[in-house]
DNA sequence: ACCTCCGTTAACCGTAGCGGTCAATTCTAT
DNA sequence: ATAGAATTGACCGCTACGGTTAACGGAGGT
């Protein structure tokens, strides 16, 4: 289908998906322009449209791409597997951190996605979405033991709340750009061990 | 200046104001078509063009009407003269709410105009910005008393916990768009009340 | 030396949308 | 009826868009 594509370099391939990515994530489709895109990865517009035929074929291959990796990083960082919490949202983050090294603008990429209103694109977007949430949903809530934490504790609460955390923490990071990922792997394992300190039940083990 | 504007009915005002901020906030400003406001707005192009001489104007006058009621809205809402560090934070958010009651599209327009970097702009936004700034620094960190709390927290990691946990919550509720706003506030309480819960120290009166 | 293939591009095309203007129309109050 | 203000449709010059095409240039084969 993109055989064009894919017979460049692997690296090639890359700037032209970041350049994507980038366009795509910060205005609507329409107001997407394919010469912005071939700017951003260095080549001229013509050769765009040499690789893909039109706008619409790039931006869902873009959608597809971005699913695509996502899932496959989320299980090949085995977060999933962990039985321990603490280690299953360090794994998560340390995936989403992985891709976001990769393909800086892909997260952006994906909420924009989700939310496009243009009638070309959205219902193809909704299918997909569709398609890869049928798969995600085979991953239930963990099963916590209330045991390991302080005693009372709402946990269902405390799960939420990680989670908007972890979102703000991240969205803090992302949207001022130019990233510094040692500091901000840094900054997510300052925030787990707070969590940590906070929230597991002080054991012999664990004198908090 | 916006003689015009002004001496219409401040309902008719915040309608424009709120096309305004809607479409600014999801386009850049060059993006961002007039015509397409004036459509928000349910009013004629030429008559946007006659409430503002031009675009720039516009966006500008959106901008500094964005930094003047969020001021204004916060201190009115006391958040800031709390001894309680749990009162201020409802409060905070109670005035957050506020706002996007009235201008639902206000605090994207604001990131947005933070990071907008047309030349056309940009510099009149970093320079109002540095003057708000100046006003808002006078505001000093809370001076927590870490007697409140359970034994050997940190204090300032619980304290940017609980902003990016704040952060993350409105994030949720705000990007789905169609808000609930007795939901958003009932939700927020029980944040805070978990916060309550976990981080306050055990006393006679609080006794977990 | 020539030819062929193919990645790559500048230049182009028809159209649509932009910021901004203005004459004309409608509304309102006397 | 009329002055004056509010409001608009139609317009202007220009830019930018999605997509096409003819041509360029280098690598490899003969």
């Amino acid at each position: 289908m993109n055989s064009r594509f894919f017979s460049l370099p692997e690296e090639k391939q890359q700037i032209v998906l970041n350049a994507g990515f980038h366009v795509f994530s910060r205005n609507t489709y329409k107001k997407s322009p394919m010469s912005e895109i071939a700017d951003a990865a260095g080549i001229s517009k013509a050769l765009l449209f040499h690789y893909f035929h039109n706008k619409k074929e790039l931006y869902l291959f873009l959608w597809d791409t971005c699913a695509r990796i996502t899932v496959e990083e989320m299980e090949r960082s085995g977060c999933y597997e962990q039985k321990d919490l603490f280690n299953s949202m360090n794994y998560g983050m340390q995936a989403k951190m992985r891709i976001t090294r990769q393909y800086p603008d892909m997260a952006f990429f994906a909420v924009k996605a989700f939310y496009e209103k243009d009638p070309e694109v959205s219902s193809d977007i909704q299918k997909s979405m569709a398609k890869y949430l049928s798969i995600h949903a085979t991953r239930k809530l963990q099963e916590l033991d209330p045991e390991e934490f302080i005693p009372g504790i709402d946990l269902n609460m405390m799960y939420k709340e990680m989670y908007w955390a972890s979102e703000g923490y991240l969205w803090e990071y992302l949207q001022r750009g130019n990233l510094n990922f040692d500091e901000m792997e840094r900054g997510f394992q300052n925030l787990l061990d707070f969590w940590k300190s906070v929230y597991l039940r002080k054991t012999e083990e664990n004198p908090g």
